[in-house]
DNA sequence: GCTATTCTCTCGCTCAGCGAGATACTTGCC
DNA sequence: GGCAAGTATCTCGCTGAGCGAGAGAATAGC
């Protein structure tokens, strides 16, 4: 091809970087699969034990345009997961157009079992690392997210 | 939530991480919608691009396994590529049960449109960085993209 | 109170991907 | 050679994720 220069330890880590994200997705995936969910499932259980954690309070809007779906979407989305136990919708009170999400403990028991061995392979590996490498790391990756969402932003 | 521990340099190195597939799956994502194809037309391609590059010949079955459809979608997926100009279909003169993907000019383009600036940007941003730091960043990728790699193949 | 706006849901549709099976070609065994 | 078994791809009918349009319910601003 020919066309895209390929060469140098810099272009080894632009393929590593796409292979990793793409093991990541198939990863995922599978496990979806597995568990009855599509990956898009998944994708929202991630943005909702983030919400979670974070203690930003998650509605069916703000979870629709973090995934991009319409609003038809996010509703089937979210009757999937409330069929499978793994939300449930509430009311707000403050508010009552409002519907809540509220993360079940079946959906904390499900992250933890996709992403509990794959974080604890990874920190076992970053046992090898030096403090300063996994500051660079820490860097690294920092700065390819950043760049990905600037040029997400540039359209 | 609690259950999953959350403090330290390392579960920052894995939130990253997470964050930048999520960043690359939504930027292919949009990128893919731009250009009126799905993701998995583009990953389709990336993985034609990628065995051009290596001098596989791609034929619809390992594409298939490789994106793991079954040969009715991969036939659907190949014929919105026939149709969008990306990709054309030739008999195998060796084993004419087979099919050979002949990757256009076309798609190259693409990928280039997508991937091009990407790798740029990224580039520049290594510029950055020791070579000392880059090979860490590298050991680091590697790393992961196996671990992964594993963990898929336990199932 | 009345209109704007905001948030969610319903309806009807399109089309990606699946399972089952058809078709075409090759290989191996007699 | 000819027939059975195996391999690569495609066709058909179907399920269901996600879209566009718009309805319904609650709030905010005048």
């Amino acid at each position: 091809m020919g066309r895209i220069p390929n060469a140098g330890p810099e272009f080894a880590v632009v393929h590593l970087l796409r292979a990793v994200t793409v093991e990541l997705d198939l990863l995922g995936g599978e496990f979806a699969q597995r568990n009855g969910l599509h990956p898009t499932d998944l994708r929202a259980l991630i943005c909702l034990l983030d919400a979670a954690r974070s203690g930003t309070p998650a509605t069916p809007g703000r979870l629709g345009a973090q995934l991009k779906l319409n609003s038809a979407g996010t509703t089937a989305l979210l009757d999937r997961l409330e069929r499978l136990g793994l939300v449930r919708r509430t009311r707000d009170d403050k508010d009552r157009r409002r519907v809540l999400l509220v993360v079940q403990e079946q959906a904390v028991v499900l992250g933890e079992t996709f992403f509990g061995p794959l974080i604890g392979a990874l920190v076992g590996m970053l046992r090898d690392y030096a403090p300063e490498e996994v500051a660079v790391v820490q860097r690294f990756l920092g700065g390819v997210a950043e760049l990905v969402a600037q040029r997400r932003q540039d359209g």
